[in-house]
RNA sequence: GGCCCAGUAGUUCAGUUGGUUAGAACGCCGGCCUGUCACGCCGGAGGUCGAGGGUUCGAGUCCCUUCUGGGUCGCCA
């Protein structure tokens, strides 16, 4: 087969395959793209030519154009083509209503063919159903794909919008190292090895968050970034190793500036991409409430079936479940699954399965008929006050299903979270429509961790308590409430942010209270302590995760389809088969022995 | 690390109680065809059944191990 050298031939990319209409008729116009279909019919050859704007049937006749058609007949698909010719105006019974460009067709009369190609491993459509793992090996034709396209066009897009918001508010864009120090508390970090300090490593970061501090000390003022983050822990359907953080902070500032800063960008955001109006200001929740209604920190706010608490209704019950749960400082919950007491058995017990799947020991259940008897595995343990009590309490009505988890706080939240999701799906109450946004304020500062015997921050060691709390500190660290907030969208959480400690005592006495020495302090934070002695002033800010924002935006289920070059669940690449094994002299170079890799 | 799902032609799948030469559709290759747009018609090629081991006269099918991809719990300040 001949190709031609495109240099010097003379075709001049007019037009893009998804522009042409009835307007342009007859007019010269070239065009350039990929060969999506032929079809051959002998005397005339009909291509779908695509770009990334679209597709327009080009059309190689005999009699139009001898070489060109005969030419034509090497067209395979993916081949690249630059083409010339009439644009004509197509009969109406030969209209194509699925195509933008179906009034038209291009008469080709002359083809360059710009390079061949093997046949794809598999078709560039919208609705395929190939295996991801080919799709990631190719990603470069996956990408072909106008969904794939659609993904990035809007990803790139909401950058954009974001910048321009930020950038009019009188934001500044600043990068910060992507090698730096490996920090404890979080996430694991990837280490990157340094040649000329044997021994030493460098860690990617898991967001700029001290950069970012810093640069509140050295009087930026406003300040953003999209960076790229880096986690070493596995996996998930909207999580990646790798991932991208629109990270925002701002001096002078307390919690309610930051929120409705960011209420404003977020609305702009959403308005400028998917053309609807965020109502704002968002909801805000208090993070003990949104436990005590929803059992978890991330509520999805569009449907409701609320957790009740009924501890108190049966703390004396005969009951041994319910009352030795109380006694040993457990909760009880349930909720109104309303109009399920029609569920078979199977069902139920489906729900029961769920439950000890996520942890609990059972999941106990008052069913009201519709004639108002009870139907319970339960009832013959419940005196006919408690019965009544409880079904009072859970607003039970003829024809609801009350469901009761009786575990430690931490697992009857859990359970009932899930079990208020799973519910939620099977009865259809979930609206893929609504964007129901919610703040989620007043986290506490700390939680226990049982396997270290300490403190952790719960969001970062950075991480102000409110003013009023800061005497617990010392009394009772667990009260201790921070100037946090976590922006959650429909039971998604897309960002979280804190107003910081800003002077060196009080940050001393978090690392204190963490159980981090002193002199661990200096050594891994130290130029932080440092930087707090030289002016700094309050600040805070925010982070999101991009990836997510643009799966809502997108609709996509998995990250994956929002990232251009994404990592399997083993986090390697399958298109570069990254990771790999290095050369030994690289190694060498940095001081590095591998061991026995089998455990 | 735990649990669950999947792996058969380039792709998507079927494959009975373990039994002849592992099938279909699409795609691919060749031929015919001047109005197709999922073009049509005729013909053809294409398989280490993810890998290794075991049971058996005989394994795509049963058992064990392992690899890969996905979901999830733990983990993710």
């Amino acid at each position: 087969m001949i190709f031609m050298i495109y240099k010097g031939e003379n075709i001049t990319r007019t037009h893009m395959c998804g522009e042409l209409n009835a307007h342009d008729a007859d007019k010269e116009a070239s065009l350039m793209g990929w060969v999506q279909r032929r079809r051959d019919l002998g005397g005339v050859i009909f291509i779908d030519l695509r770009d990334r704007s679209g597709i327009t049937q080009i059309v190689f006749d005999r009699k139009i154009d001898e070489e060109a058609f005969k030419l034509a007949d090497k067209l395979r698909n993916e081949f690249v083509i630059a083409v010339r010719g009439k644009v004509k105006k197509r009969p109406l019974e030969n209209v194509n209503q699925k195509l933008s460009t179906g009034e038209i067709e291009l008469l080709v009369n002359k083809l360059i063919i710009l390079n061949k190609s093997n046949t794809p491993p598999f078709s560039i459509e919208d609705d395929i159903n190939v295996d991801e793992s080919i799709r990631l090996k190719y990603r470069y034709i996956d990408l072909r794909r106008t969904h794939m396209q659609k993904n990035l066009i809007i990803r790139s897009k909401a950058t954009k919008a974001i910048r321009d918001f930020l950038y009019d508010r009188g934001f500044l864009e600043i990068e910060t190292p992507m090698l730096t120090r490996s920090t404890p508390e979080g996430a694991r970090d990837y280490l990157v090895p340094s040649r000329l300090n044997p021994g030493e490593f460098y860690a990617l970061p898991q967001s700029p968050q001290l950069f970012k501090q810093l640069l509140m000390v050295a009087g930026m003022e406003k300040y953003f970034q999209i960076a790229r983050c880096f986690r070493d822990e596995d996996l998930r359907a909207d999580r990646q190793p790798e991932f991208t953080q629109v990270d925002i902070e701002m001096s002078f500032v307390d919690v309610d500036e930051v929120i409705s800063l960011n209420e404003e960008m977020i609305a702009y955001l959403f308005n400028n991409i998917l053309d609807i109006n965020v109502a704002i200001p968002f909801p805000r929740i208090t993070y003990k409430k949104a436990l005590e209604k929803y059992g978890t920190d991330k509520p999805d706010l569009r449907y409701g079936l609320e957790l009740v608490n009924i501890s108190d209704l049966v703390s004396k019950s005969d009951f041994k479940v319910f009352s030795s749960t109380i006694k040993k400082g457990g909760l009880i919950k349930g909720i109104n699954a309303k109009g399920c007491a029609s569920f078979s058995r199977r069902e139920i017990d489906s729900l029961v399965e769920l439950s000890k799947n996520f942890g609990a020991k059972g999941l106990a259940w008052i069913s009201i008929e519709p004639d108002s008897s009870i139907k319970s595995p339960i009832q013959k343990f419940l005196t006919e006050e408690e019965l009544y009590n409880i079904i009072g309490r859970m607003g039970g009505k003829p024809g609801d299903l009350l469901l009761f988890v009786a575990d430690t706080a931490k697992i009857t939240n859990f359970v009932l979270n899930q079990l208020r999701s799973e519910l939620a799906n099977k009865l259809n109450l979930v609206d893929d429509n609504k964007y129901n946004f919610v703040w989620v304020v007043e986290f506490p500062l700390l939680e226990f961790d049982e396997d270290q015997n300490r403190y952790v921050a719960i969001h970062h060691p950075f991480t102000s308590p409110m003013e009023e709390d800061i005497p617990l500190m010392d009394t009772e660290p667990l009260k201790v409430r921070a100037k946090a907030y976590d922006l959650v969208l429909n039971g998604v959480e897309l960002g979280g942010g804190s107003i910081r400690i800003y002077y060196e005592e009080l940050q001393k006495k978090m690392f204190n209270v963490l159980g981090i020495s002193e002199e661990e302090a200096k050594e891994k934070f130290g130029f932080l302590l440092e930087a707090f002695k030289y002016g700094t002033p309050p600040h805070g800010g925010l982070a999101y995760g991009l990836d997510r924002i643009v799966m809502f935006l997108t609709g996509s289920e998995n990250i994956r389809d929002v990232i251009a070059f994404p990592k399997t669940q083993h986090a390697a690449c399958l298109l570069t088969k990254a990771p790999s094994k290095v050369d030994p002299k690289q190694l060498e170079e940095l001081f590095i022995d591998i061991r026995d890799t089998k455990k």
